[in-house]
DNA sequence: TTGGATAATTAGGCGCGCCTAATTAAATTA
DNA sequence: TAATTTAATTAGGCGCGCCTAATTATCCAA
């Protein structure tokens, strides 16, 4: 006996047939190739080959059903999916087009244990008597300071820049920014600030938590940083460099 | 200007040759294909293809180098990689291997902003003044009693199953376990408990916080209890219902 | 009831990432 | 240096998931 995995794709055939059925009763081709953004054609081949593993009860140009196998299949992955969207909607504020997205996204390559995790990150943050119930919200302050939404009561700005607990890169070391440093010091980051535009570049650029870097120039108002991170050269204005604590070796 | 992205395995095989050049100098057909899990083949066709597009300088049986947008693509890949583990193994608590095997699932297919937010999330819970210490604390003494490690000096154990507050499954909910539940009541699943063996198969069979179901069956000690969830029949032991908590409508 | 619109399917093809088997080049060692 | 081992490549093929174009079935309205 083979068990037979159903590809990425075919999980998202699956969920989609459940959720036309529970939305209009039917769940037809143009439909389904609609949702999923495939030709029509696409959505057939999918359909007989999910029917021949007995997923779907399909016959040409009939309804198509789910089979107790294939209901049981797309109902587990739904409820998968629909924990990590509410999760990334509730927890991390994340836009609901793109949560939908990384939720399904999610759903197919998180392992069950680290699954588990983020339930139970979930549970915690809003449900253990332990944990401060403020602790979600003041998250969430943090959320709308990093999306430069100052009106917020919060000092969060601030926060993010002035921090200076000692930490996990060791305990010989110093809290600084980089925009302090001096050409040919390595550090490590520790922190971005929150401006949302330039921290999505410094992310995207690699510069993230835990990335160590070399300072090759020093920059100012006029002229840029530059940094690299283990060979790759970026250039950062002075506001970037501002945005961003690291923590460096405690000078002899 | 055609925008030619890389596939998600010619991700793969620039951290890999990176990471080879970092760690012994250069990087060989075989341990490429080691690494991968591919055959050599599938490593040298990789290998021209990448250098059609000049990300690495490849000719037949030379030393495979990265060219400068080859690295810098490497490095970008890399560095989120390398934040993403890091946030699955010093928050999350999991294990090295499959933390691997998830950060790289999650480096190819998160969005920039969700990752965004889990860096924040990570900044939040590690720095963040106002967030206080302690919550990272607890919530890893949260995972040792979900993972059955009760010889930690917490009582979370309790605190899965008897957490009672109000919370955003409505205000005219009352929540309860599942095993007090008789048939025919409709919930929705708040808690999980700790215990990992179970914890996990509820998991699997789709029964996370957020899911509706409807009490079929009630059971005891000896026959089981059958919930559906969306159409999906699931039998749960006593053992099994005593650790979910729901919230249910308040009876009129 | 019949013709036109719409929906669904078949036929044929394509790119990707992988494979095995066969071949060739390079390195090692007798 | 010749023989052997090891590494790398070429050749040819495969399955998956998608596509377009052409065909067929179904529905609806004149």
């Amino acid at each position: 006996m083979v068990k037979q995995l159903l590809s990425e794709s075919q999980q998202d055939y699956l969920k989609i047939v459940l959720d036309l059925i529970n939305e209009k009763k039917v769940a037809r081709t143009k439909e389904i190739a609609h949702r999923k953004g495939v030709s029509m054609p696409s959505v057939t081949e999918a359909m007989q080959k999910l029917s021949q593993e007995n997923y779907v009860q399909y016959s040409a140009r009939e309804f198509i059903e789910l089979t107790p196998k294939g209901e049981e299949a797309a109902l587990r992955l739904t409820s998968k999916y629909a924990f990590l969207k509410h999760f990334l909607v509730d927890v991390l504020g994340i836009q609901d087009e793109i949560a939908d997205k990384d939720a399904c996204k999610l759903e197919h390559h998180l392992n069950k244990s680290t699954l588990d995790r983020f339930i139970l990150l979930y549970q915690f943050l809003t449900e253990c008597p332990k944990s401060d119930k403020r602790t979600i919200n003041l998250f969430k302050e943090c959320i709308k300071a990093a999306e430069g939404d100052f009106l917020c009561d919060s000092d969060c700005k601030s926060c993010f820049i002035s921090s200076n607990f000692p930490h996990r890169f060791g305990e010989k070391t110093i809290h600084t920014l980089l925009s302090k440093l001096n050409r040919g010091q390595k550090g490590r980051v520790i922190m971005l600030g929150p401006d949302s535009e330039i921290r999505l570049s410094l992310i995207d650029k690699g510069l993230l938590p835990g990335s160590e870097f070399h300072v090759e120039e020093i920059g100012d108002a006029n002229r840029p940083f530059v940094v690299q991170t283990d060979g790759c050269l970026i250039e950062l204005d002075e506001e970037a460099a501002k945005m961003i604590e690291v923590a460096i070796e405690q000078p002899e």
